[in-house]
DNA sequence: TGTACATCAGTGAACGCGCGTTCACTGATGTAC
DNA sequence: TGTACATCAGTGAACGCGCGTTCACTGATGTAC
C-alpha cells in the first residue's frame, strides 16, 4: 500500500510522468539534491517504488529531466528580466533575476549547478539555452567589450553569487534588500577597473 | 582482515588520524565528495570500519576536517599569489591562483564549495580566513572602490569560475592556456563598465 | 452493441548492496612503585 | 630491573536502514471486427 500523498481511486494514475517531476521538485527543495531518492519520489507521488520505471529509464533520467526543467525556468526568468531592463542595464538585470531564481529554488539550483545530473543531451541543451541568453544580453550592451570573455565572466559571477547566497556564506546586511545587494555587487564589480587606474592590463606572465 | 592499502605490521597504526585525512583526500579526488564514505576511507587506510571513531566523532567530523584542510591550502596559495603580484594586479592574481587550485583539486573544491560539510566552527573559521585574504587583496588595490561589494564580487567571480571550469561547463579554447583564459575573463569583467558608458548606474527600481 | 485481445501502466515481493554506527573485546603501550 | 595495571587504539561481528533495480504478475483501457 503505497498511497501516501494522494488518495488515488483509479488504478492508473493519469499523468504519473508529470506527477513524478513535481514530487521530485518538492523533495529536492525540502531535502536537497543529494538526498533525493527514486523511492522517495515514488512514495510522494503515491505510487509503488518501481512505477517510475514506466516513465523514466532510471534515477538519472529523472534527475536529468528535473535539471532541464530548472534550466528552462531560469531561462524564462532571465529573458523576462532582460526584456524589462533599461538600455545598458541588461547585464545587471539578468544577474539579479538569475540569483533571485536560485534563492527562490535553492534545491533546484544546487541540482543544476552541481554536475550531478549526468550529461543527458536535453539537459545540456537546456543549459546552453541559458547561456545563450547571457550572450545576447552581453551583446545587447553597447560597446560589447570582448564578447566571449565578458559572457563567461558575467555567467561566472552569477553562478558564484547564487552559490554563496544559497549556501549562506554570503549574506546581505540587515538593512539592505536582496535585490539592491546583488545589484550593488554586480555594478561595483563590473566597474572596478574603470575607477582604478587602467594599469596592469593584459600582461601575460613572462 | 582489513589490511588493504598498507601492510601494517604493528597493531597500532601510528598516526591514523593523519592517515585518514590523506586517504579521504585521495578518495574525494577519485570519486567525488558525494561518494565519500567513512568505510571506504577506513578501508583505504588499512583499518577496520570503526577505527576512525577513535579519531573523529563521526563522518561529518572527518568531512569537516577535510574541508578545513582544503580552505587552508587555498589560503596559502592565494597569499603567495597576492604577494607575488605586481601592484594593481593583486585581484587578478588571486583569482587565477584560486581557480587553478580548484582545478588541481576538483574533489576538494566541490567539498568546500558545496555546503555538505556541516557548520563545524573550525571549518567556518578556515573559510573566513580565505575571505580575509580576498579582502586584503581588494584593499591593496589602489582606489578601493566600495570595499565590501567588490570583495563579494571578486569572491563570487572566483567561485563561479571554479565551479564552471571544474564541472566542464566552461572550457578554454584549444589554443589558449588556462591562466590566460582566466586572466582575460577576470580583467574583461572587472573592466566591463569602464569601457561601456557609465550609465544605468546605481538606479534602484522605483 | 458486444466481445476478444493486445497493450499500457500499475502492483508486490524480492535481490544484493554499502552505509553509519554500536557493542564487547583485545593487543600494545606507558607509568607507578 | 621487574611487575601490576590503567589507558589507548585497534578488531570483528552485528544492527537496522534505505537504496536502485528486476521479476512475474494484474487491473484498466482501447481497438478490431
Amino acid at each position: 500500500m503505497y498511497t501516501v500523498n494522494m488518495s488515488r481511486t483509479t488504478y492508473h494514475h493519469g499523468d504519473l510522468r508529470a506527477s513524478l517531476l513535481t514530487s521530485a521538485l518538492e523533495l529536492v527543495e525540502s531535502s536537497g539534491p543529494e538526498q533525493l531518492s527514486l523511492r522517495a519520489v515514488a512514495r510522494r507521488a503515491g505510487v509503488s517504488p518501481n512505477a517510475p520505471y514506466n516513465h523514466y529509464a532510471d534515477k538519472d533520467a529523472l534527475l536529468a529531466a528535473l535539471a532541464a526543467y530548472g534550466f528552462e525556468q531560469l531561462r524564462e526568468r532571465m529573458i523576462a528580466a532582460v526584456a524589462d531592463a533599461e538600455p545598458g542595464d541588461e547585464i545587471v538585470a539578468l544577474t539579479v533575476a538569475a540569483v533571485r531564481h536560485a534563492l527562490a529554488h535553492p534545491g533546484l539550483h544546487r541540482l543544476t549547478a552541481g554536475h550531478m545530473c549526468s550529461d543527458h543531451p536535453p539537459t545540456r541543451a537546456a543549459e546552453d539555452a541559458v547561456k545563450a541568453v547571457v550572450a545576447s544580453s552581453v551583446a545587447a550592451t553597447p560597446g560589447d567589450p570582448e564578447g566571449a570573455a565578458l559572457c563567461a565572466g558575467v555567467w561566472a559571477l552569477t553562478q558564484g553569487l547564487s552559490l554563496l547566497l544559497v549556501d549562506g556564506s554570503l549574506k546581505p546586511p540587515r538593512h539592505q534588500d536582496i535585490d539592491d545587494f546583488i545589484r550593488t555587487i554586480v555594478q561595483t564589480t563590473l566597474a572596478a577597473r574603470g575607477r582604478v587606474q587602467g594599469g596592469a592590463d593584459r600582461r601575460s606572465r613572462e
